[in-house]
DNA sequence: GTGGTCTAGACCACC
DNA sequence: GTGGTCTAGACCACG
């Protein structure tokens, strides 16, 4: 397991792994029941605070990607366990995020096959691993 | 001109009010030389702070969107005239955009095509406002 | 507004606040559109940690409970904005309870009559205000 | 004896097992004299630690629900036996209970008598229910 | 002024 | 060992 985060960035550090560990186990890189690393550990690797990664793994568990497993440790959880919980609202939430990736495209001056392009290379790339930048590993 | 905030939307009031305008100009409904309601009207039709549409206004500005005429108001500006300002910066924003929306999209189970047509739907959904055709900067 | 936590009773603090505050609104002593006290004022009045009051906020705003205004603070909710979100797993959640609730009572030799009653009883303090209970400490 | 429990409900482990015992003495399923199944026993069947067993058992002895004759097992004692030990503190304890429980059926909604019959329909489940009830997963 | 985030360090319950 | 909670103090974004 390896992260990165950018303390600098301005975006929260806890979202920003949030994002990564959702972005891993779409990428098919964790594993439904694979175990995350311990709130310590992370920390320790990524040099902040036990207290941050812990609210990213709080809501993580809370939105349903992982389970909390007393005195264990966190685990991906199955898909599917979840899908009820929140199956009806994604497509809003989805259409929304295409509502606003559209309109910065439009404001940026690309044509919508040159905006649809970019879509489908993101989707490339996240499926099979970014090219640079990250490790692969287990 | 018709705006809509939700202040309890988590998401901050100044920001809607941007992504709404710029949303306007790229649907085309408000053109290039248009003038924008002044602070103290939409604030007052708003029911908010006037401070919070000044801010908007400023960073769309900075944005290169708006341009302020002093003792005039603030008009949208001519495409391209903001051109040399983030023509470099502005693809990786989109790309950026472009892999939020596919992680998010993935994450809610959404096969590579469907997610595509969903910004394929929300493009035409921006375009086809109520108003012509689309003008397109840069 | 009057709230009081106990710090050493094991259960953690801002779930006192949260159960004291939900409490409140069944009760009608905190009614919709009502401010809650600011994060800062609060923990300064329970002497304790803003983080952990503001972990109670969080969570009650999560719930639906309440909501917040940037820059403004918490607020009340009215009631029936979130009854469309969890109006379908709230009798799980209640008869869950009521569950709980019966094992203690069969387990302390209370008969069903009875049971009943304290029930009841416990009702009628909320609706009216609990008689005693509200203690300053420290 | 069947017993089930979910290691990640956020519930702990041990306390289910205390609650389902509680639950089958209560509900007639286990007779005082009853002996329980072994701690290596139950924890195998279970799939987990013996140690969790262990504490389960242990509090329930500290509770005067059962009792351990060392090189036998554990037996679910006689009622009445445990009656002067937590007598005077049990009512304290349901009246809490109580007032939980209200207080969680007036913020979902239910009217007194509502929340009232809840509590009778769960009471006639404890006593009847012994038929079927029991899920297993994982 | 509001809430949101982060750090550094501590104690606890649980497995 | 695990995660959960709390403290004390800091900086930032927002209205």
């Amino acid at each position: 397991m390896f992260l990165s985060v950018d303390p600098s960035s301005g975006f929260p550090v806890y979202r920003q792994i949030m994002e990564q560990v959702r972005r891993m186990i779409v990428a098919g890189r964790l594993t439904p029941g694979e175990k995350l690393p311990s709130i310590r550990d992370l920390a320790a690797t990524l040099q902040i605070n036990p207290l941050t990664v812990g609210k990213a793994y709080t809501e993580l568990e809370r939105g349903g990607i992982v389970e909390m497993r007393r005195g264990l440790g966190m685990y991906v959880r199955r898909p599917g366990a979840h899908a009820a919980t929140d199956a009806d609202d994604a497509p809003a939430t989805v259409t929304g995020g295409a509502q606003r990736f559209v309109l910065e495209a439009a404001q940026a001056g690309l044509s919508r096959a040159h905006a649809l392009k970019v879509v489908d290379d993101a989707w490339q790339e996240l499926v099979t691993g970014p090219v640079k930048n990250v490790r692969r590993q287990r």
